[in-house]
DNA sequence: CTGTTAGCGCATTCAC
DNA sequence: GTGAATGCGCTAACAG
């Protein structure tokens, strides 16, 4: 049988509630009590039953998402894992409050992040913007002994405990031996289409993109990029006109979202001139030009994992506890039109 | 706050110990007073605290893996998984026990059901075989009451509750586009290299492969499938004579384990002449020959993944709860050089 | 058939 | 400083 709080108490000749200060860390004890129910803890490799622990406290853990509130298909369907969730996680008493923030705010961010401190959580998960104000108000966060974690997009070199998200670096070398391998001899340059060079993640992936094609594709042309802002309508536009400007086009890499407008230009495309065309994330949209073969691979990072693993580490840290590495790792997935979930 | 079985007792008017019975199913109680009880349960939307059941109880669940003894990479590293993911199971009261069979003997395997039924355990995960003696033996474990699932290799129309594996026709048809398009307009032949036909999960995969090729790429000759039996030498014969009698040899497909003796034959071809390869499995062998470039891409399954779903569903069964279906969907990785983890 | 009671492993008042 | 007692939500004897 696994020893309890009563066989340390025991062995070390104290009282339970002696044990729990010591185990708790609470003041109050004398040193070399504290030192007697240690040795006891160690020599019976006692672990603390969490749930039992949860029990006798009615702890709730409180978690806070904090969510640009960006109308985009991603976006949309994370905040749908978050909501599937949530019953989920309700029965490992987690409650998860869902805060909303103008998109691209780094002002708005930050006093979200603020106002999650004042409320004494015991941990947040969010999408960072790489601006002073957040990372002021992250520091703050974490000051207080609160839990930070970064989803989607990451904050490096803060003091965040952890990001759910893919290396977009790696995602974009990906896109670009996928496509460089997929054109093989055809000719004709590539158009990347960004979101907004403003977001670090869409800056990563053009670079590892760019880096790519140098390294394995050099003889093949890169025309300069085109920044669609997430919007359908411009998408469309830009794609349209590099198709006129450049009739030979060979190959398209989106990684922005829009993608809506990506395929509505795609579809214009004479039969067999169409280019080879990578996009960024699995929605119902990028899903069926999939299939209707406009696009010809999707790179994907799935959003409930991210949500799931975000909140297991906040759960772990705040249980300080460990986690199994592999299993927060989050993949840059690749669907062809085969192996589609 | 949440009702408790306080809460379910006083409305409906009776003791904790009927709430209890009811709540269990357990006998013992007349039908109007249960139907009180069941219509507090329903009134107050009472949800049991599965951890505090489980405190009272002193529950452990129990579980088994059975997994075939066989020391290719995959199941060395599925090992690994189980045993990674042991103490972090225990702490949720749940203790695994690891039961080997002998390698692709359906007798075996049933016994180790029968034995598994015998023991009163929770649930058990298996790597299938689709043989008679299997499936009468699942049977039995079902109708015991004790929950299955088939981890790898599934047994399709039996009781199994859930598998935790990939859809290896839909991994054919994936390496068939990828081998396809990264071949372009390379002429030569292509080598299905499997590791026994005798068994389920490749004979699927050979037919994904082989249907995506004669409707995509009809043009595209596929050699006679070899079979190299999970052996790195008779692998690397195989492969080393199909380079012979095909010098124009094109691509490689190996979906079957054996991959040292594949990555020995390919490193033996004259530069430039090098074949695409496709294969199965992320290793520390594959991943070499991915970084050293004599694979081109990877197809996995994630073991720790599977591992973790097998044990989240089976606990979700032992609770009667639900799970999050898109958490409990294996992949199909696609593995390229630049987007290795 | 139904109710009372004592715990599961831990945390938290309150006395001493 | 330390200890005894009570309860978290639920189950499992044992009575009635």
């Amino acid at each position: 049988m696994k020893p309890t709080v009563h066989d340390i108490a025991a062995r070390a000749g104290v009282s339970l509630a002696t044990v729990d200060r010591v185990l708790n860390g609470r003041p109050g004890v004398r040193a070399p009590t504290r030192e007697k129910v240690e040795a006891a803890v160690a020599e019976l490799g006692f672990v603390r039953d969490v749930a039992a622990a949860n029990l006798a406290k009615s702890r709730v853990y409180t978690f806070a998402f904090i969510i640009p509130a960006n109308d985009n298909s991603f976006m949309i369907g994370l905040r749908g894992e978050l909501e599937a969730v949530r019953r989920w996680a309700a029965q490992d008493r987690i409650s998860i409050q869902l805060i909303d923030v103008p998109a691209f705010d780094a002002e708005a961010l930050a006093s979200a992040l603020d106002a999650v401190r004042a409320e004494q959580m015991d941990g947040v998960a969010f999408v960072a913007i790489d601006h002073p104000l957040v990372r002021e108000a992250l520091e703050r966060l974490t000051e207080s002994g609160l839990a930070a974690v970064t989803v989607v997009s990451d904050l490096m070199n803060s003091s965040r405990a952890h990001y759910a998200g893919i290396d977009n670096l790696a995602a974009g070398r990906t896109a670009a031996t996928l496509l460089g391998r997929f054109l093989g001899r055809r000719d004709g340059p590539i158009l990347p289409v960004a979101g907004s060079l403003q977001v670090q993640d869409h800056r990563e992936r053009l670079e590892g993109f760019q880096s790519v094609l140098q390294d394995q594709f050099p003889e093949r042309v890169l025309l300069p990029v085109v920044e669609g802002g997430d919007d359908p309508v411009r998408v469309e536009a830009l794609v349209s006109q590099a198709a006129a400007d450049h009739p030979e086009l060979a190959g398209i890499y989106s990684f922005g979202a829009g993608n809506r407008g990506l395929i509505r230009a795609l579809a214009a495309f004479p039969q067999g001139r169409h280019p080879v065309t990578i996009a960024h994330e699995l929605t119902s949209v990028t899903r069926a030009a999939l299939l209707a073969g406009h696009i010809d691979a999707v790179l994907n990072q799935d959003a409930g994992h991210e949500v799931r693993s975000a909140i297991r580490v906040l759960k772990a840290k705040a249980d300080g506890a460990g986690v199994v590495v592999a299993q927060e790792r989050i993949r840059i997935d690749i669907f062809l039109k085969e192996n589609l979930p």
